[in-house]
DNA sequence: GGTGCCATGTAACGCGTTACATGATTAT
DNA sequence: ATAATCATGTAACGCGTTACATGGCACC
């Protein structure tokens, strides 16, 4: 979702081959450390680009057989470009990994919800102490990308944290309560049944 | 990644239909709202899982033709989703699509960072308003779980909002600083050069 | 007999990954 | 020579999406 629009941005400034993209991408977000693509997703995408008119294929340097190929950028591509600056990027998937293996942790035996919590939140705290070891060791000259990436998934970070606890004492609440299992049953049909 | 372990989960519970899976999968994650997932994802990844030998057919129901195939969980199974809830989920992408926005931004002529920014908070701000507005018409008796996620959502979002303020703090500063573009050369070579 | 739910899928595509394959240039 | 880096790609798979196709059953 984002790469496609990164290459178009990068080949804006000025025409690029592949492997120069690749190279420019990392260097725009701070290293591979911090978002590592891999240079067979540069080259599908750019294809694709290619292929949406979005992009094309200025020269080809190297003489003999398929050499570097440059691509520049097109009007269409251009214009692409400029609405996604425009306009902002969706942030609420709602889609998390961890939420719904709490909840069924809570209904599946063999499995507890709080030995999950407790796992998840270790794992937690262990992120951010290497994160912001690694951004106590940024140059705040050079490296401005790095850091403001590593602010922001630190801050989400704690935010993930803040929620644990938050949830742990929420279940605690519950505790003997049955847990109200939210009734498996098809949507719709709220008119006048057959029973 | 998530769905795949989740209807796993589902049919440990108790084996289950695709139609049943993707009805329990929406009943757990809080209704279709939060996270809502297509049936065409429920058979095709069923058929992975049957591929990989942790579920099976149990019985076909429905008599002439291919009717319901209810599927169960095996042994394979079982040890795969045992270590799913064992392990903690891998938090740190660091992967952003507004990052690498705001990143371009910087260097492509005609984008506006400050621009950018702005349009971004108006989203977080807006979708912060919608979801707390959700948030509050949520029963806490039967919708604990829209509840939580509700809540983790919002406290990212917030999360986010205050970095983008600390980010439009930190680019005041670095104004006039001609922007460190961080230099786009190839990696390695660090030794001895030709010149 | 039509509408709407129940229930099952296939096809094709976008994005991302790993693994593999190829060849040119350059430093030692 | 040979190793490293530069440079380009293909194949196959997993996950997720949209769009399409099929048929049974119940209700009115």
């Amino acid at each position: 979702m984002s790469v496609r629009h990164a290459l178009l941005g990068l080949v804006a400034q000025h025409p690029r081959h592949g492997y120069e993209l690749h190279a420019a991408f990392e260097a725009v977000v701070g290293g591979e450390q911090n978002w590592d693509v891999k240079p067979a997703q540069i080259y599908t995408t750019l294809a694709r680009l290619e292929g949406a008119g979005l992009v094309q294929v200025d020269q080809v340097e190297g003489g003999s057989g398929p050499g570097k190929r440059i691509y520049a950028i097109t009007a269409a591509g251009r214009s692409v470009l400029a609405e996604w600056f425009a306009q902002a990027v969706e942030g609420q998937h709602l889609r998390d990994e961890f939420f719904i293996k709490l909840m069924l942790s809570m209904s599946v035996g063999a499995a507890s919800p709080r030995r999950v919590i407790q796992k998840q939140r270790a794992m937690l705290l262990r992120d951010r102490h290497t994160l912001t070891a690694r951004r106590r060791q940024a140059d705040p000259k050079t490296e401005l990308a790095r850091i403001l990436l590593l602010d922001k998934t630190v801050m989400r970070l704690e935010a993930d944290l803040r929620w644990l606890d938050m949830v742990e004492g929420r279940l605690e609440e519950v505790r003997r309560q049955p847990v109200p299992q939210p009734e498996v049953r098809p949507r719709g049909r709220p008119r006048t049944r057959g029973a």
